[in-house]
DNA sequence: GCGCCCCTTGACACTCAATGCCATTTCCAG
DNA sequence: CTGGAAATGGCATTGAGTGTCAAGGGGCGC
């Protein structure tokens, strides 16, 4: 199938610039050094990317979508905090199950977060998930996003704790306790997330 | 004085920018288009601003000074919502002072707002804001902002609220609900913020 | 006034990201 | 084998950002 090929390609391309970037820094490996560690052509390369920074960052989206859609299935009883932790738990989730995607995992976070360009450009999906996250959690409480800021701010919260808990986990030692971080960083945020409900402030 | 008509011509260059972004939209502007209008050299524009991002965002590098400056100057024995509602009110009260600069600033907030590039490079200004934040949260309350994530998250939760009060004020209509909505998104986050202290997560 | 010095400016050239265009190759179907 | 669609590669172009150098312009000692 070409559609299978084409995904092996980007992978090819998507591993070459990874190792590129990772050791040498960001900013000074050009597309011409990664198109050349793949074998491939320079024009090839943006037909697969967008840009340079999308090589890297590009899985973000899907997993935002995940999320989202994550908080959509949980129980609508389930208090905020609960349900925003299983949220964006799945994205985490990805990083424990395979030990060996941990470590891979690990590298990419470093390269964002130490890459203002990526880590902006990270942000910029980042502003996609809270939007969604707002959106579901204004239909969960009945709540008009535009006029009560609960749900933006609930949304944000949570992915505050996620960059938090990435934060720490960046420079941490031992991947078991990415759980346990998510517990802290969620209980921080829990009382605001599930003490207001829509009545404190709807009026 | 030398210094003095450097500020000019960096001023003449931004009213430019300003004019020209705003009305046209950030992508289809080129900094030639800007020169032009500005009656300079394009290497003159670089000599100014770091990058055509840099002409819109570059002053809040030096707001963000101001409200770690506010918050450490404000009283030990303040809860953390209040010290941090008056620190992030600092940019906002020079919005609501003068009713000239109002409208401008609307203007500048709404196309960051509406500029994903511009955006992303506020955010990142957003997370200096927050670090420092963060460290002046930390010597607040004795904490160790590596090992603890109350600072980093309140400091965040800060933002969040600040970040929430631009939204709202983008698309509203009168210009003194400012500090109405400041009200309301520190209200939401204040559980957070002052109903966790030190003790709660400390072990 | 005159040369001197320092800073600013403008012009040119360059790298690199990113896009458009077109010829070539590949690959699958018939 | 052959027609055609998709992928590819090469080429040219735009635009951001940087380095370099020559020219201009104002203060200052002479």
């Amino acid at each position: 199938m070409a559609e299978r090929k084409r995904q092996l390609v980007a992978e090819e391309l998507r591993d070459a610039a990874l190792m590129l970037l990772a050791t040498r820094g960001f900013d000074v490996v050009t597309v011409d050094d990664i198109v050349a560690a793949a074998g491939m052509s320079r024009r090839t390369f943006f037909r697969y990317f967008a840009s340079k920074e999308d090589v890297v960052v590009r899985f973000l989206a899907d997993l935002g979508a995940d999320v989202v859609a994550e908080l959509a299935a949980r129980p609508p009883a389930e208090p905020p905090s609960v349900a925003l932790r299983h949220a964006l738990w799945v994205p985490l989730a990805a990083c424990t199950d395979h030990p060996d995607h941990t470590e891979r995992a690990r590298v990419v976070v470093r390269l964002i977060l130490d890459t203002p360009a990526l880590y902006a450009r990270s942000l910029e999906y980042q502003i996609q998930w809270r939007a969604g996250l707002t959106t579901e959690l204004a239909a969960r409480h009945d709540l008009d996003p535009d006029a009560d800021p609960y749900p933006r701010m609930a949304a944000g919260m949570a992915m505050l704790a996620f960059d938090t808990v990435l934060q720490q986990w960046r420079a941490g030692d031992d991947e078991q306790r990415l759980a346990e971080l998510t517990d802290r960083a969620f209980a921080v945020v829990a009382p605001a997330l599930d003490g207001c409900t829509a009545s404190s402030h709807a009026g």
